[in-house]
DNA sequence: AGAGTCTGGACGAACGTTCGCTTAGCGACG
DNA sequence: CGTCGCTAAGCGAACGTTCGTCCAGACTCT
């Protein structure tokens, strides 16, 4: 199915009786001063033609593809598929496609991934892959072409990230469980090697010790962001402390297994642990009890992650090393806490003074 | 943070000591003959200099950009996300890129979208938005420039479809129901405007018939894809039908409100009521009981979607309008039926010859 | 009335490739 | 010994834009 060729500039100027070279100034080129008369001929022009401007030859001679590259990693879950929608609207508002390369298989070459965007010269590249972390062979392309800003830390430094204070996020959720009367809380995390998780955890263990309790290592299970695992992770959790009657754990989907392992020791949930989440994906409200979840606003983020690529690929050298989005926490039923939910809001970058000060 | 510019194939030559035509023939173009000694200093002055071949260029002469659009609906929704992964990874086997555009709001102009991808010349477009099915504007557009396959029906048609028979799902869930002995069945469908939920029903009453049960009116109450209002759509067959002993629901979320309602009303799952439901998101397994579900391959029919598009690109003339592939039954407990999950499979296009028998 | 200043538009060059044609050199063949 | 054919490489043109410069005519000012 060979649809015919585009018309191009030459031919659309022909049938206006001026040079392309003005119908150029006057479709694409933003201010030019022409008659109305030629005005009005090459607009008829353009639309009985139904010209579409090329884009690629206009890259060409501009040295700008006016289209960024997102290096995405699993992309069936729900954060980065929103990261991405937010991102795609906040770089077409601007004029700016969106490119995307996945690398869903743990072991599949991101740096083919990242080639393939090089090679067709994107503006610059938003890396939206937990598996970056530990890359350096990406890491170093990236470094070395283009401009980049990323979700998450990239080895080496150098490279801008944007995203949310996650050890405001984990002093939050233990505040809250704190300030609800629990004593004995424990926690299942992603896998270690994240750098989310490990920020998190600190903030875990800041609001623990804040509130004079010792943050034994015996209250942290590392999961690896299954039901399964987490299920697991829980029982264990209930060996070493039998007493502990609330669980902070790291992701909705991980939640799923904290309450079948509840549920599996005879412990009810609100009244026997308390649960809270992080994610607040769609199915939380569904969960039996809902599970109170700290919403992360990824579509946001995804949105920032555009702006400020922009802004550093026009030249703007920004302060912060990381632009912070605030969390909010959604509270539901499972820790106990019943009728209408009650958000718990952290503004703005006000999140990275209040790390400050520890 | 200006990179530097990329090196191009005229400097690679100057240091290679050949015309940049050479290296562009021995680097990219495919056979051709030079010199062993040649061949090594191209090879290194490309890699001294780190030369990436601007595929921009490479484009502009070639009129074809080895890149395909895809016009995505809510990509936060698991099946096309796990679409868009699936497309993209085949794409990019093949040396294509991914343009990615996406139609969120119900009331975001999908032509702008669309014009998007044709101003930076794709090569073809993969529709990927249920939306489309009601935008005249959007399909003119489509029909007009460029190559597309689209994973629903196009208004107008000429376009040719990829994706998995819902009429033999339907009425392969309704069978399924059927042979457990049930003979009271309702379904909580999908919006009607949507064909693949109209094929279901059609499915659905396919197999009543068949077994000479009359597919009543009052057994069929359209969702919208939501949990809360398949728990209403639930309740209402439950008003209409108290003897109801069986209901196939037309996605897992909205199977979240069956079970809801049928807890509301007194009902256990799987003893008073049986449920089958579609799409099987890994969230289905984690469900009380576990549910059974028609699992639908998203991602192969993306990478089925790249691999039409490219023959269509070609210049083939594919036979069917319609690329089939095959759906599995993923049977769990919520339908009564426990023990090792049983898959009940429909093969290959053979499911387009069974709708062709009735 | 001549010099200066707009205004509308034309024109050549460049962006980094690919592609087809030409050419220099060289051995082989009749 | 002249011609043919082959190999390795060069060269010009083209793809569809943008951008800066140039130019002819009309108008203004002194």
């Amino acid at each position: 199915m060979v649809k015919g060729p585009y018309p191009s500039l030459k031919e659309v100027a022909a049938r206006a009786g001026v040079s392309f070279q003005t119908a150029s100034k006057f479709l694409n080129g933003g201010q030019v001063r022409v008659s109305p008369e030629t005005a009005e001929r090459i607009t008829s022009a353009a639309r009985e033609l139904g010209y579409s401007p090329n884009t690629i030859a206009r890259s060409l001679v501009q040295r700008a593809s006016s289209t960024i590259g997102i290096v995405a990693g699993d992309l069936t879950d729900l954060a980065l598929s929103q990261f991405v929608v937010g991102a795609e609207r906040a770089a077409r508002r601007v004029g700016h496609a969106v490119l995307v390369g996945t690398l869903a298989g743990d072991e599949e070459d991101g740096s083919e991934v990242v080639n393939t965007l090089i090679e067709r010269r994107v503006d610059g590249i938003i890396a939206a892959a937990p598996q970056l972390e530990e890359d350096t062979a990406v890491a170093e392309l990236l470094r070395r072409y283009v401009s980049v800003v990323s979700l998450h830390h990239v080895p080496g430094g150098g490279i801008p990230t944007v995203g949310s204070n996650h050890r405001d996020l984990g002093r939050m959720c233990t505040e809250y469980l704190l300030g609800l009367g629990h004593t004995c809380i424990g926690t299942v995390t992603g896998p270690f090697r994240r750098l989310v998780v490990r920020s998190r955890l600190r903030g875990f263990e800041d609001a623990l010790r804040q509130a004079s309790i010792e943050p034994g290592e015996d209250l942290v299970v590392e999961g690896d962001w299954t039901p399964a695992g987490a299920a697991s992770a829980t029982r264990l959790l209930f060996e070493r402390r039998p007493q502990l009657t609330a669980i902070f754990v790291h992701s909705d989907v991980m939640a799923i297994g904290v309450y079948s392992a509840a549920a599996a020791t005879g412990r009810r949930i609100p009244e026997d642990l308390a649960v809270v989440s992080c994610d607040d994906i769609p199915f939380a409200q569904y969960m039996t009890p809902p599970l109170t979840s700290v919403r992360i606003p990824f579509a946001e983020t995804g949105a920032r992650a555009v702006d400020v690529l922009l802004r550093r690929i026009n030249g703007e050298e920004l302060t912060a090393e990381a632009s912070l989005l605030p969390v909010e926490l959604i509270v539901r039923a499972s820790c106990g806490v019943v009728g209408a939910p009650r958000p718990l809001a952290r503004r703005g970058s006000s999140s990275q003074v209040m790390e400050e000060k520890l």
